[in-house]
DNA sequence: AAATATGTAGACCGATCTGTACTCTTTTTC
DNA sequence: GAAAAAGAGTACAGATCGGTCTACATATTT
């Protein structure tokens, strides 16, 4: 295995037991266990347990936001139905038994709202997330897309704590629903000039 | 200092630190210093760190739901007024200095979905907060008031996760925005038979 | 084949974790 | 004022934490 593939399948390894049991909560020594190999090894390829969450989090990063996007384009070429889209890529994931609450929530609520490095790669998702958004409000040609860009991620953030707690039953469907009642009110001006 | 009003003097230490730095992050040790009080003591008023937990919880519970009940209550009479207001809760919520995310959010997040009774203490609060907002929707008489409720919750979860890593400016009026828009088309009917 | 670099296994370190045991003092209660 | 409960303070147990170190195996280069 080169180094880079056993790279990322430690961090893949940890991914899941972060999710699972946290962050505090999840030791050097489980991700090594579950792993198979020596702590030597793990220490070679991250200076430090921070340093392992951060790549972490920052390939989670990575991996939602492209899979979003993929999932939004395969739908639809409208700019509309992407935006609504989002929820249906919200619901795979959801549907993800390995569902327990966003991960980056959970880190910045672990690590606090300081400037630690954590929580600086957690508000980077964020806002990256934010910006897709936005990004589809505008080539929805929508008025206000800041405005309703930070609605939809309101959304998608009360989607995922609701489900982390309440269950995932209907829940994106419903928010799916304000969606939709925000954008047609949204959109009644200037919609048709597409 | 009576019994009882040292067992919530280490409550509010307990919910401050584990509000600010995490449930496991949390010490019993730091709550021992911060309170000034010798281990024996605490564990006199709580069998484990669990249990205090899970009280600082319930009481965290108690305390919010009572005081958004008052607020609205004082706010207007007008169930559709109050049902609004909430927003206005949640605002001094956000700006109160020591915000740190949703406390019950962070904890099912450390404690897993499973069955533990830390998560159990959570789902019930968050049950009793959708009750909350399902009675004022109902008093509302708008239609569909389950759905209504889970919509408004949605957006209160999705305000705290969003306000917690990307900032509190301006979060709060655009959730309410939307939630006035979500009202308005739901209560076309019948709202005028008030 | 010899020399060198890299990976592995696991002992080990000091610190910290939750929780208990014990002594002694203070406060409450009858 | 005596009995009983709760307080402080501290030492300690047993486990686990993140992280380092040494010894040894393997692979690569010369």
């Amino acid at each position: 295995m080169r180094r880079a593939d056993k790279r990322n399948h430690l961090i893949d390894i940890a991914t899941r037991l972060f999710n699972r049991h946290g962050y505090h909560a999840t030791g050097i020594d489980a991700v090594l266990a579950e792993a198979g190999i020596a702590k030597t090894t793990l220490y070679r390829h991250f200076e430090s347990k921070e340093e392992l969450i951060i790549a972490a989090l920052a390939k989670a990063d990575d991996d939602a936001r492209e899979e979003m996007r993929r999932f939004v384009e395969k739908v639809s070429d409208d700019p509309r139905e992407r935006l609504l889209a989002t929820f249906g890529q919200l619901e795979l994931w959801l549907q993800d038994c390995e569902f327990k609450g966003c991960p980056f929530v959970a880190a910045a609520g672990e690590f606090g709202t300081d400037k630690s490095p954590v929580f600086l790669q957690v508000r980077l998702h964020k806002r990256l997330y934010l910006a897709f958004f936005e990004e589809l409000v505008r080539a929805a040609q929508l008025p206000d897309p800041k405005r309703l860009a930070v609605q939809i991620m309101i959304l998608h953030e009360g989607v995922v704590a609701y489900a982390q707690v309440l269950g995932t039953a209907g829940v994106v469907a419903t928010a799916r629903a304000a969606a939709e009642r925000l954008i047609a009110s949204a959109g009644s001006g200037n919609e048709r000039l597409r």
